[in-house]
DNA sequence: CTGAAAGCGCTTACAG
DNA sequence: CTGAAAGCGCTTACAG
């Protein structure tokens, strides 16, 4: 049915050993069987059978992308498409294919990744997020299965390769950005504990309250799970504290427009009642009333970089583990502002 | 190294044939034996190496799915991930991965698609997209390749199973409502002419504008092309028409939004100048102010039809083309409004 | 119910 | 510079 070594090695008047090497352009092949192989490629539309290469030389010339769970509306943002782009890049230059995890809960993708690796479908992979408690990252660990992450591994992290922003450092600069406008209570919304991420940006905040003298308050903290289908009620209800807060830290830019949105039903304006900063830079942030301060994180860069180090890592053998720290940067626009006595 | 039926076999004392067997639960297997090799299997922690199947019964259990052009932003929109989650759904039903097009040029995805295919890494794929002039479409259509398209195909849609929403119906529907809040100056902004559902749209708002009886002015619709970093201009010399719009169509939620941000800033009330409709119903949309109203397009269907019918394209013989038209609906909020005389 | 053999389409020492 | 042979890890008629 198809065409094979073995065809154009016969029209060419050739070995399929020669075809093969022709194929690899093998320097001891000679110029002249080289064109003859190719031509006859070429007439009988010959193309290699990946599959039977990646079975013998082991080696399947694919990066598996770990997603996240695509059960969560988490994808809704661009996040993904976004990191995804910059992981073409790469994997394009060197001619490597994408291998997509499509589980909807933490158990599915678990079983795709040991399918991934096993059926040696992949030779390598990038997970696309850190959870605390990841026994995928436990199993590849375990495995020795080559692999990047972006974002920081909760442990283990010196033994891992990864790429993320300095979210601790990053936070803290909005946090010491917020209070140099006058604010101390801040609250932090749509804190997702399961994500180190969170983890981070949640002790970047702290860190910032602590060096100015103001005391933290665990109860202007609005966990995730807390808001499902709820925000506006828990953003009424953090607002009626004795001491509300004046200024919002939100998780990432989608909770800092919805928030924006509540805060005009329920009278508040922002920023002069109450600034808000997100996380993410999405473009439509530039255009809403008022536009979004939030904090550029060059999730474009993360994924060129989680896949430059997979392929590198692929390539040597002693390749060291290392940490990529990828620049964020807040971008300053309208829903911030000095706190109103 | 890794551990093969071979393996297995010894440890059982089965031959490897009796291994592949029990693998596929072949029903002529005796239980005792198989429990006998199910416990080896275990004990030896062995996985099926998938390239090997697939070389030998022809088939990888993979979709390919073809992504538009990475170079654009038009990733940015939610609509990628969202036809995602439906693809995977229902490719991880029939337990199906899914490969991924990365190509940032039409030519580069071209290239993909055609090493996907010879190089046997999928057996089917997914277009995301339907552009007019399209040799993706030609190609896997000439290599009587099995594939599903997002969209209407151009040309030969009667030979491709494909879906899609009624793109010029609910067109249609929105300029009908247009009219009827007394809008007859519509706009189309955001027109890219290669891709097949603007083609429709357009002829939706055309239809309508017909059969009502009010002329269709070129000169209100705005080309994707001429926008490039200047809708705002495009925008406000749209406005300074002798008989300028009183409405809007955008070409998604995105346009929609970044208009409307526009419109304030030109001192321009929206909707009481001007009533702006989008597409996509991007969840966004409900938070902004005004509210926008939009189309809900069911991107996550649109993903699940497409995977289900690729799935029994290569399941059955006889499949026929078809077309399945996934219902869209329009969300009626607070970004149109009666124009005011 | 199970095994021996051939083969999927390629690569790669080994020989010459 | 090129070919014959073995082998990657599996499946599947064919036989018994």
């Amino acid at each position: 049915m198809a065409v094979t070594i073995k065809d154009v090695g016969k029209v060419a008047n050739v070995s399929p050993s020669t075809v093969s090497r022709v194929l690899a352009n093998h320097p001891k092949i000679s110029e002249a069987t080289k064109r003859k192989v190719r031509e006859a490629m070429e007439k009988l539309g010959y193309h290699p059978n990946l599959q039977a290469r990646s079975l013998v030389v082991k080696s399947t010339n694919t990066i598996g992308i770990v997603m996240p769970n695509s059960a969560e509306l988490a994808l809704e943002n661009p996040f993904f498409p976004e990191v995804l782009r910059g992981i073409s890049l790469k994997a394009r230059e060197s001619h490597y294919g994408i291998y997509l995890t499509t589980g909807a809960s933490a158990d599915e993708i678990y079983q795709e990744v040991v399918q991934m690796v096993q059926g040696k479908r992949v030779d390598g992979i990038i997970l696309l997020y850190s959870k605390t408690n990841d026994y995928i990252m436990d199993y590849l660990l375990k495995e020795q299965f080559p692999f990047t992450v972006i974002g920081r591994p909760f442990i283990n992290a010196e033994r891992i390769t990864h790429v993320d922003n300095d979210n601790i450092y990053i936070t803290k600069q909005i946090t010491d950005y917020l209070l140099q406008l006058g604010h101390t209570r801040i609250a932090f919304v749509g804190a997702n504990m399961e994500m180190v991420y969170t983890i981070d940006r949640l002790q970047g905040l702290q860190q910032s309250l602590e060096q100015a003298g103001v005391s933290f308050d665990e109860c202007l903290v609005i966990y995730d799970a807390q808001l499902k289908n709820r925000m506006k009620e828990q953003f009424s209800k953090l607002l009626q504290d004795p001491h509300p807060p004046t200024a919002i830290v939100a998780a990432d830019d989608f909770v800092a427009i919805e928030l924006i949105s509540y805060a005009e039903d329920l009278n508040i304006a922002v920023p002069d009642d109450i600034s808000i900063v997100g996380f993410n830079n999405i473009i439509i942030g530039k255009y809403i009333k008022p536009s979004l301060t939030t904090v550029e994180i060059n999730i474009y860069q993360l994924g060129v970089e989680a896949a430059k180090y997979l392929l590198e890592l692929l390539k040597e053998d002693d390749f060291l583990p290392r940490r990529i720290t990828v620049p964020a940067k807040m971008i300053e626009r309208k829903s911030c502002c000095r706190k109103i006595q």
